[in-house]
DNA sequence: CTCGTGACTCCCG
DNA sequence: TCGGGAGCCACGA
């Protein structure tokens, strides 16, 4: 049985609608571990599960794609674009509008 | 067990 | 805005 705070980080990546973005930070955090930000990057790439999740949706902290370019960056950019995401012209994501809020209805995530 | 390794983050300068 | 340094954490060699 796979550890509860891995099922959780699908769990909650599968939530983030269409057309916005997570942080690693923030899905972390959802799933119960502040810290575990790069727990969410393994589980994101590892596994097969990695085929069905929105792994284009997660960003870091800056509001940036982290992969190097030529190794995902495209891809992932190219993806977001296709949901309707915009990127400003130093390639960050306007986070005031495709920041997902972390919950439903507000901010859960986000203090005020 | 110790080390090295990240699609991370925060803090400073 | 950009880097460097430190902190964090799970995993594999």
């Amino acid at each position: 049985m796979p550890d509860p705070f891995q099922q959780q980080i699908v769990l909650w990546l599968k939530r983030i609608p269409r057309g916005k973005v997570a942080t690693y930070g923030m899905i972390a955090s959802l799933a119960g571990n502040p810290r575990g930000a790069r727990q969410v990057v393994r589980a994101l790439h590892s596994s097969s599960i990695k085929q069905r999740l929105p792994w284009h949706r997660v960003v870091n902290a800056r509001g940036r794609i982290s992969l190097p370019k030529g190794l995902g960056y495209e891809e992932q950019m190219a993806r977001l674009k296709t949901e309707g995401v915009r990127f400003k012209p130093n390639g960050q994501i306007d986070f005031d509008t495709y920041l997902w809020t972390g919950s439903r209805r507000g901010r859960s995530f986000l203090k005020s």
